[in-house]
DNA sequence: CCGTTAATGCAACTAAGTTGCAAATATATA
DNA sequence: TATATATTTGCAACTTAGTTGCATTAACGG
């Protein structure tokens, strides 16, 4: 399930991801654009981005998925081994340019992993 | 709000993670006792106990919240610094005895993290 | 055993996310 | 430009995890 035509929602959503740099979580872009899309089609379209590597999705501290711009991926290939950072005080969420070592376990095939750091954020905590 | 009386629910609940040694998410628990505990209930006895110290807890890959024993820590402290594995095979999720090293970010003030891995346990994988 | 207070059950609710289906619209082709 | 067709959308209804208020029950110290 791919995107296959360039629709004026999903223009609109593709919109909100390029106008900030920071994640956007599922609530805060169906509120967003509540009087132009549905929320059906918002959850749609994010798996459709996704899916095509435009976009990466994870959880937040309160389990709500949140959604950012991919750098290097594609429909065959996903690489965002990446942490992400949530403010505790203004609630901003963040993709870190780090590398982390994944962990080798004994006894155990570690294919991928969910790294989310909290704290306060530059802003917040100047 | 700490436990205060050592209720049937509350001895149901702690003898479910006595017996084993993996971490068990609310669903299954309230699945487990639905026929003596109340949902309501188990989830506020787990709550107390992840506030007095004896369970830790943090979110699966699905969003959905595990409890573990806690090894260290008590109402005042917490030290449960630790990555979490989850099964993608047969959903088992565990404690992992790792230390990680806590990246430390410029200009942010980290004071906790989440890190989930996912892949196949020793039992799915051999 | 009794009185106090914490704990429980229940029903109703909230909120994120999903599903089926009919109506609308993007796009390729003529 | 008009038409055909497959994709996308909106809507309403649903699912599921977790929460809340309140009346009832039960733990436990005296
Ligand atoms: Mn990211
Ligand atoms: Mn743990
Ligand atoms: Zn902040
Ligand atoms: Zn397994």
């Amino acid at each position: 399930m791919e995107i296959i035509r360039k629709t004026k929602s999903v223009k609109l959503i593709l919109n909100q991801f390029e106008q900030r740099d920071s994640a956007i979580s599922t609530v805060d872009l169906i509120e967003k654009l509540n009087s132009e899309i549905n929320k059906t089609t918002v959850y749609r379209i994010l798996d459709k981005l996704e899916y095509s590597g435009v976009l990466h999705s994870f959880l937040g501290l309160n389990g709500i998925r949140w959604y950012a711009k991919c750098k290097n991926c594609s429909t065959s290939h996903h690489s965002d081994l990446h942490p992400h950072f949530q403010c505790t005080s203004c609630g901003k969420v963040d993709c870190l340019d780090i590398k982390i070592t994944m962990p080798t376990i004994p006894n155990r095939e570690v294919t991928s992993s969910q790294f989310l750091l909290q704290g306060k954020c530059e802003r917040c905590s100047s």
